[in-house]
DNA sequence: TAGTGGTCTAGACCACAAC
DNA sequence: TTGTGGTCTAGACCACTAG
């Protein structure tokens, strides 16, 4: 069941995506919104602010909530959010090869970036992503096997989020991300069509559950040219000091 | 004047950070918080919520607020940090050289990126950054003239967003980031020691006041081995479709 | 002055976790 | 059963914007 701010969310935001309200024009005041909607303002407060967090909008004291321009940045590959929900969004053909799916007992880099012990057991799945008929993007995926007890190749090749998410009700709740370059391995020279690129772009990523219990390493590797990372980011508490 | 909620905030963080409330334990419950601080709950609530979307603590449903362990991230370049905010946290000496600060006519390519007409003014500011000896970084900025009529190099040496902020009381509110790999241009290669590199990897940010409008554009040009982007994301709204 | 968003309060009911 | 966080309500006062 949604809630009634979650709903309103998803109503302005089609709205906004759609074109009934327009860049660079005001949504409702909230006491507007509070007589449209028959929910109180703390309620519309709520949704506004997830709606202002996710850069649809911008608040102004005195004035009202003005639409962005979302379209200015339309890959935000920002947050948490899996290879075939950036795929979906992007028209032209891209094809997910599995390589290896295994379970191995962690080395050292492993266990410190898992947090498991030696004796514990991790899936390793290495994918390959093909976009327009070049291998651009190499995939390595630990799990702890303590949380995803079983894989198969049919569930790597559609979504392993998915699948965790829909199948097992895991509940992905936050990640560390680290964007670093890199001389490329044997591994990604075989892997995928590197041309002449010395270099990989490799995205790496602590990933936890909703209790807090870290689930995942991944180290998402890139042909440097076909990289890209686009993100929304306010002006927060942290950087305010 | 700080609000009640930030000022609760600023307190719980710095004892999160100080070690009074060690990873992995629960920080008080709301109602003891609002006993505590003698404020409502909605107030303990939004401080919390600040908390969570910064990465210090996890909030779980029937159990309580756990503190995560914010030192496995040490160095989030996330959101909008200057130079100078970066650098103070880290340890090693950095320096910066402002080797071109003028008024220009923008290009069609700054026309388009910072919104401006061929005869608008805009201060094109280039700055390299030495880190320990070696120019690693590559800084050129453009400032739309009509919020910024007054730049030196002295502000350009110092900190220009310090002097955004304090002296122009600009408010900088978001920003559009996108981070890419491309060829070293010749302008990378006299500036910056970047040895046998022939990419640099660049954070391209279009800046945005609280009112919504677009005041500068910056290309943040890194040697490839000496750059690292740190993030915390929360998986949230819009990746929940 | 009227309208807007920002902050804060007090209270209610719910779902979930732990005992 | 008790305590926790999640949602929602109704109302108040404030600061800022605009006419």
């Amino acid at each position: 069941m949604k809630t009634k701010a979650q709903a309103i969310y998803d109503a302005l935001a089609a709205n906004i995506q759609n074109g009934t309200y327009k860049p660079n024009s005001k949504l409702p005041s909230e006491y507007d919104l509070i007589e449209q909607y028959g929910v109180s303002r703390g309620t519309i407060r709520q949704a506004l602010e997830m709606l202002s967090q996710d850069g649809y909008i911008q608040r102004l004291k005195g004035k009202g909530s003005i639409v962005l321009d979302i379209r200015k940045y339309n890959f935000p590959v920002t947050g948490l959010v899996s290879f075939k929900e950036v795929s979906k969004m992007m028209h032209g053909d891209v094809r997910t090869i599995v390589n290896e799916l295994t379970v191995v007992q962690p080395d050292d880099f492993i266990q410190s970036q898992l947090d498991v012990g030696p004796t514990d057991d991790v899936w390793r799945v290495v994918r390959t992503r093909e976009i327009q008929g070049e291998k651009i993007i190499l995939d390595i995926d630990y799990f702890d096997r303590k949380y995803v007890p079983f894989l198969t190749k049919e569930i790597c090749t559609d979504s392993i989020y998915e699948y965790l998410e829909n199948e097992l009700h895991l509940s992905i709740s936050f990640a560390k991300k680290e964007i670093v370059v890199e001389s490329a391995t044997d591994e990604d020279k075989a892997a995928l069509d590197l041309g002449d690129f010395p270099y990989v772009v490799i995205v790496k990523n602590h990933v936890y559950l909703e209790d807090a219990s870290l689930f995942e390493y991944t180290e998402s590797r890139h042909r440097p040219d076909k990289f890209q990372f686009v993100d929304f980011a306010r002006r927060n508490h942290l950087n305010k000091k």
